[in-house]
DNA sequence: AGTGCCATGTAAATCGTTACATGATTGT
DNA sequence: ACAATCATGTAACGATTTACATGGCACT
């Protein structure tokens, strides 16, 4: 649904071809967000019809097959408006990361709120978790089946955990 | 891809109709994996199609509108196939978990390996993330972009140790 | 009699994946 | 001349999402 934005994020920090795009979300962005060639061809055309890209062709000599894709101000606006937007939970961790890339450029835009909601709602989360652990797994007498059932829920509360430490660690970057 | 494993592990702890499957998707299995009513509909019917499930029409009265499904042997092979194979990387952190579940009901099938297979993939990609730490982001000298790009390069980082560390609580489980 | 939940489904629109296709540029 | 890589796109198919629709059952 945002593949808009991280495109838009990624704009911003270097005016690329869709081509260029595809090989970078290899990297950076692109440990979290993957992304086929089609995908960001679709996705650059259309935001170049609703007037938030510009393509400049570049027209060397006879072919003109390039098009390297500048963000215009329409595109900066929506890329604002994003940031401070809430976002539907379930996406909007990978979002957070993005939202953090896109103030890296356009600086301080409201992601901070976005960062303090986030954090309720997996300390919420982690507490469920735990309160499941101390209903359903009692340190001793659980058979393989069960120690392998509390080995998921392990990995659930782990990673709310990690990420709460991770959010204390950001927290301070963020006014 | 393997919406359909998940339904099945489920409904080998216990058959279930769709709406029931949808609600439980809510707890256990669906902390990690979601799923609408429809795509849940949708796969019990194309596996009652493929033999791996029967439906059993509780007829009280006049309706007979629930379907109770349960796994058949077909299902049940098709699940062990399943844990086996490696899986395709990117969804497979998700897969495993489902295949630790699965394995809780039918006993070991090879997700041993699939974890073994796993930690050596994340070690890499660790590995990989700390070199980019090292060159891009020096412990001083950082402005508050480069702050803020490091903080998104620190959840990676941190997702990965901390998927590592399960994996090695984990291992002692499996034989 | 009405509200809310149980229970299943069809239909349309959008999104994502895979295959196919084309041609330019760069280096050997 | 040839291969590799740059660069963009169309088409088909399948999956997902969202909206719509229906009706039973239980409780008050």
């Amino acid at each position: 649904m945002s593949i808009q934005h991280a495109l838009l994020t990624s704009l911003l920090e270097k005016p690329s071809s869709g081509y260029e795009l595809a090989n970078r979300f290899d990297h950076s962005i692109g440990y979290f967000w993957q992304a086929t060639h089609q995908q960001i061809y679709r996705e650059l055309a259309r935001m170049a019809d609703a007037g938030w890209l510009l393509a400049e062709h570049d027209a060397t000599g006879t072919s003109r097959r390039k098009k390297t894709y500048h963000v215009l101000e329409a595109g900066r606006r929506e890329l604002a408006r994003w940031i401070a937007e809430p976002g539907d939970p379930g996406r909007s961790d990978q979002a957070l990361l993005i939202k953090l890339r896109a103030e890296a450029v356009l600086g301080p835009l409201g992601a901070s709120q976005e960062l303090h909601r986030l954090i309720a709602l997996h300390k919420t989360r982690l507490q469920m978790y735990r309160d499941i652990e101390q209903r359903d797994f009692p340190a001793a007498d659980m058979d393989h089946a069960q120690k392998l059932r509390h080995a998921v829920l392990r990995m659930g509360i782990k990673t709310e955990e990690n990420w709460l430490a991770w959010a204390k660690e950001t927290l301070p970057l963020m006014e």
